[in-house]
DNA sequence: GCAACTGATTGCAAAATGCAAGCGGATTGG
DNA sequence: CCAATCCGCTTGCATTTTGCAATCAGTTGC
C-alpha cells in the first residue's frame, strides 16, 4: 500500500490515506478504543487484524503522520502509539460516518450508540473529545473543567448502559420461560 | 469484493461498503460531476478506472442499495445509474472528507475549490444539494426557487473561476517574460 | 531458569487489482 | 447501405495486496 498521487481532488487524496479495510478500523480503536499499544490493537479489536497488517498499516500511518511511535518507559519492548493533530481531525469525519452507518446498516445496538450520542452531541461535543484527545496524545493542557465526566466516559457508559439492559431483558425472558 | 460482516460496528460497516479505493470515487463523480453512464465514469474520472472494477463496483453499489440501473431512453444501449437516497446521504461525508483533505493533503487548488465552498456553505448549503440530487436521481419535487443557482452550478461556477485566474496569472507571466 | 509476553517478520496461498484486448449489439455519418 | 464508432461489459493474464499460521529475538515476572 503506497502512495498513488491518481489526482489532486481533496477526496481522492483522503482516499487514499485511508481508503482500505483496516486504516481507519486501527484509528478508531486508538481514538475510541484508547489504544496505544500494539498487542491491544491486535487482540482488542473486534474485526480481527492479521499481525502483519497491522505492522504495516502503523508504519503507514506513521510514514503519512497521523501517528507517532515512542518508548514505553515501563516496558523496554513496550512501544507506545500516538494520534497526531491530524489523526485527530479526523473525529468528525469518524462521527459522521458512525451515523451513516447507524441510519442504512444491520448496526448491533450496543455498538451503535456511542455513534447516537456522538451524533447527538454534534460540533461541540467532537470539540471537546478532540481537545481530550490532544490532551492524552500531544500533551496539551486539559480544557476540561475538574469533575466533568470525559467524553470517553460517557461513550463508555452509554455502552455499558446498553449491554447492562440486554442482559436484564436476558434475565427476563428466562425468568417468563 | 464482498461484505464480510466482520463486526456490527457502524464505522466498520460503512467501512465495508465503500472502504476501498474505487467505490466512492465512483459516487463522488455522480454526485458531484453528474455523471450517469458507464462511459462518462469510465473516460470522466481523473483517476482513470479500469473498465472491469468499474463494472464490478457498479454491481456491487447496486447490491448494497446505494445505486439504481435504468435503461435510457434516448438510447436503447445506454443504461442511466441513478443515486437512491442511501447514497444521497453521503454527501454530508464527502464534505468531511473534503474538508480534512484539504487541510491536511497536498490538493490542487483547481480541484479543491468546491470543497472549500462546500464546507463554507455548511450543512445548510448540503441539505440544498442533496435536494437537488433527490430531485435529479429520484424525481423528488424541486424545492429551490427557480432562478436560484443550483448547488452544482455554484461549484461549477467556482471551479471555473479558478482554472480562468490561473490561465490569466500564466499570460501575465508569459507577456513579462 | 523458564514461561509468558513484547513488537514484529516470514512463507505461502488466496483474493483483489491493473491493463489491454475484445465482444455483440446499436447508432451515426457519409 | 455500409463502415466507423460508440454502448456496457467481459475475458485473460500479470502484478499486487491480503489473510493466516508459525515464528523470531528480546524482556519481564516468578
Amino acid at each position: 500500500m503506497n502512495i498513488d498521487r491518481r489526482s489532486g481532488c481533496p477526496i481522492n487524496l483522503s482516499l487514499e490515506v485511508f481508503g482500505d479495510r483496516w486504516s481507519l478500523i486501527i484509528l478508531r480503536d486508538m481514538i475510541f478504543g484508547g489504544r496505544r499499544h500494539f498487542r491491544e490493537l491486535l487482540n482488542g479489536s473486534l474485526e480481527g487484524i492479521a499481525s502483519n497488517i497491522l505492522a504495516d498499516r502503523l508504519k503507514r500511518l506513521m510514514e503519512l503522520g497521523l501517528l507517532t511511535k515512542a518508548d514505553d518507559p515501563s516496558h523496554k519492548q513496550k512501544a507506545i502509539y500516538s494520534l497526531t493533530e491530524m489523526a485527530i481531525t479526523l473525529v468528525p469525519i469518524m462521527a459522521q460516518l458512525g451515523a451513516w452507518g447507524r441510519v442504512w446498516l444491520p448496526v448491533s445496538e450496543e455498538l451503535s450508540i456511542r455513534a447516537e450520542l456522538l451524533e447527538k452531541g454534534g460540533p461541540p461535543l467532537w470539540e471537546q473529545f478532540m481537545d481530550e484527545l490532544r490532551h492524552e496524545h500531544l500533551g496539551a493542557p486539559s480544557r476540561t473543567p475538574p469533575g466533568t465526566p470525559t467524553v470517553r466516559q460517557q461513550l463508555r457508559a452509554a455502552y455499558e448502559a446498553v449491554v447492562e439492559r440486554k442482559a436484564e431483558e436476558l434475565r427476563h425472558i428466562k425468568t417468563e420461560a
